[in-house]
DNA sequence: TATAAAACCTATAGTAACTATAGAGTCAAG
DNA sequence: CTTGACTCTATAGTTACTATAGGTTTTATA
């Protein structure tokens, strides 16, 4: 299939999967007489594979170590095991950080009378200072 | 007060500070002789005020469209409203989002028996497909 | 068969909000 | 008077894409 065809099954813009094959995220695939890039079912794994990291938010740089490490079936997981836990780690300090952040703009919507004016504006008078 | 004084007195970098001048978030400082940013307390109050709305992850044009309104108090606070009621939504939405994703990493994590190779890490297994 | 439209190609620039660097000028202390 | 700390501007790099320009190839229609 062409790329315009694994973006829609993918799901991934057509640029992203460009972008994914620079970055060495997925193989060279074969491409035609006219230069147009040929993907089979293994492309699209790898893709789905990236897309699943992706999901985690697992940078690319991360994603470029699991596809290594793929490479590599004999050796400790343990890397593995640590790259997930510092995303987790990543993701637990993202969520404080937000629910903090959370009440505070619950608290300044609360302080606005809605159609008042700036000069008045309890929002506004939460962020002076 | 210098630049590298305001730096340190408000928390934000020296370039950082250059930079939201050239945006537009900070008024022109006037100069020294030597062409140094000279600075006073309504710098550092115009500053902690952009500082404040980062760190509710207020997108910059928002804080210039903030700024803007703190010039023209007898205007209707609505759209101060608005725009706090958006980054409320978005700081909802992503928590969501990031929830979901602290579930599956928790679920990985659990699937790693630790020193495993990577050919049977269930981490890896997980991401598959 | 001609041609137009759709899909594809590469290379480059833009996005947000900074951070880092290079290369030069200014200023205070010893 | 020189050394080192501080400042200046301008530019490039960061992440993970998205968008664009300008060109080629393929496919569908007339």
């Amino acid at each position: 299939m062409k790329i315009g065809q694994l973006s829609k099954v993918s799901g991934c813009s057509i640029q992203t999967i460009r972008y994914y094959e620079k970055e060495g995220l997925l193989n060279r695939p074969s491409r035609s007489e006219g230069n147009f890039r040929l993907y089979d079912e293994k492309s699209l794994k790898e893709l789905e594979f990236v897309k699943h990291c992706r999901n985690l938010d697992i940078p690319l740089l991360d994603i470029k170590t699991l596809i290594d490490l793929k490479h590599r079936p004999e050796e400790s997981c343990s890397s593995i095991n640590d790259l997930i836990a510092k995303q987790l780690d990543l993701v637990n300090q993202r969520i404080k950080e937000l629910n903090a952040l959370k009440s505070e703009l619950q608290i300044m919507k609360k302080a606005c009378s809605s159609d008042s004016t700036v000069e008045r504006c309890g929002i506004m008078k939460t962020l002076e200072v």
